[in-house]
DNA sequence: CGTCGGTTTGATCTAGTTCAACCGCCGTGG
DNA sequence: CCACGGCGGTTGAACTAGATCAAACCGACG
């Protein structure tokens, strides 16, 4: 696919060998659990997910999503233990790496490990802006950020099969995305449709103008170039 | 010392070649600037700065923290333009690198390169934190975990010269890394003081009790071992 | 036909904001 | 020498964005 940077043949035999399997996860069911100590390694190939850690009392937050191309559980090889869960937002399939060849990759393959960093810090620019959501943002702005920026993602990936974008989440997901109650989610969420910004479905958001969205966040989107794919 | 890894001889002797020069920066002095397109990559060496992001009408969040063996500018470096900017908080001394040299690192130095990324994985975990915070956790929560949290990472790369710790920020620093406004940033610094958890100085916050401030944020702490510094 | 998850709506309450002072300290300029 | 202004911190009063409580709706599904 154009978006995802060319490989090396060399790199590409590697990959196929550092490939242990395929997973098939249903909605709702858990891909890696917090607390893992032997968690492995992911792409996502197709579907959403999320990221996400509780507290004890069971407060939720949504850290961010993933979406085909996404890198699953690095935290986890490179330092040792999860710090979060990742879960299925859509019916998903993942492609298994051998964690303990990680190691393997970076002494043969530099570009491969570039473009392991490389999506390390992608996920922490994702992370630096969706803080500045949680901190800086109105209720209605953050609202307009989220739904903008995962439609931009969810484009990025081809994933907008038609003309509208379906978005797999429930209002719950937007709240503990946002830090906001499900009430008040709800009622932002309404005057986004008000607006003719969005509409909701039974489970799922419909992008309906994504530059009115980005201007009601006060957002210049994402400037992503070609992308490496492991 | 200690807390670090040990290095490889031609590890040392690349990192020594790839290094460029020193950088001294004064409290309040600029280290990058967002947008900033030929960023340069750094080590912090020694002193305290933070990264932040600001909102076009003034509103500032901070993300993180940078302290000792940090690396700052990877995201400008590794994706090509920087989307927040860093500035000192103490004066601090850091080591410059050449970026371009970057993939050299890449290709010969596949323990360091690991070293680059697992320093990734782990400002990416800090973050996974913060918004963990800063969605679901009370003001006060949100304080002492972030006073915790400095803390432990103050002692980790053993900043602690006497029995306790002067953090050199201002009570605007912790309302724009939590998200609040600073009057009531104050009300809440108070609470903690009250509770003899911190004593709030001219311009830093003194830990008087780290248990007592993660008890207070429901908050087990960093558990990190050895680590690289680059 | 009941129940359950997801959504919707109104009423009431509160955590945190905004506004407005005021204090102490320090550096600057007359 | 003193007046000043600015920055960091403190405090009280009024206000509001968003939380909590409560109830109802709706479609899917066993």
């Amino acid at each position: 696919m154009a978006q995802f940077r060319a490989f090396a043949p060399e790199e590409l035999k590697f990959v196929s060998t550092f490939k242990r399997g395929e997973l098939v996860a249903e909605p709702g069911s858990m891909i890696l659990a917090e607390g893992a100590h032997s968690a492995q390694l992911f792409t996502l190939l197709s579907g959403w997910a999320f990221r996400y850690k509780m507290l004890e009392d069971g407060r939720r937050q949504i850290l961010n999503y993933c979406l085909p191309g996404d890198l699953i559980g690095l935290q986890g090889s490179v330092i040792g233990a999860m710090e979060h869960s990742v879960e299925a937002l859509s019916p998903a399939v993942l492609c298994v790496f051998q964690r303990d060849r990680l190691s393997e990759l970076f002494k043969n393959h530099p570009g491969l490990s570039f473009d392991v960093t490389w999506l390390a810090s992608r996920e922490e620019r994702m992370l630096d802006e969706n803080l500045l959501s949680l901190g800086r943002r109105t209720a209605l702005e953050r609202a307009a950020y989220l739904v903008a920026f995962l439609h931009q993602r969810a484009i990025a990936v081809g994933s907008v099969e038609g003309k509208s974008l379906l978005i797999p989440i429930t209002q719950q997901h937007v709240a503990d995305t946002l830090g906001l109650s499900i009430v008040h989610t709800n009622k932002t969420l309404k005057k986004l449709s008000d607006k003719k910004l969005i509409r909701w479905h039974d489970r799922a958001c419909e992008v309906l103008d994504a530059l009115g969205l980005m201007e009601e966040a006060g957002w210049s989107g994402l400037l992503e170039g070609t992308r490496p794919l492991i």
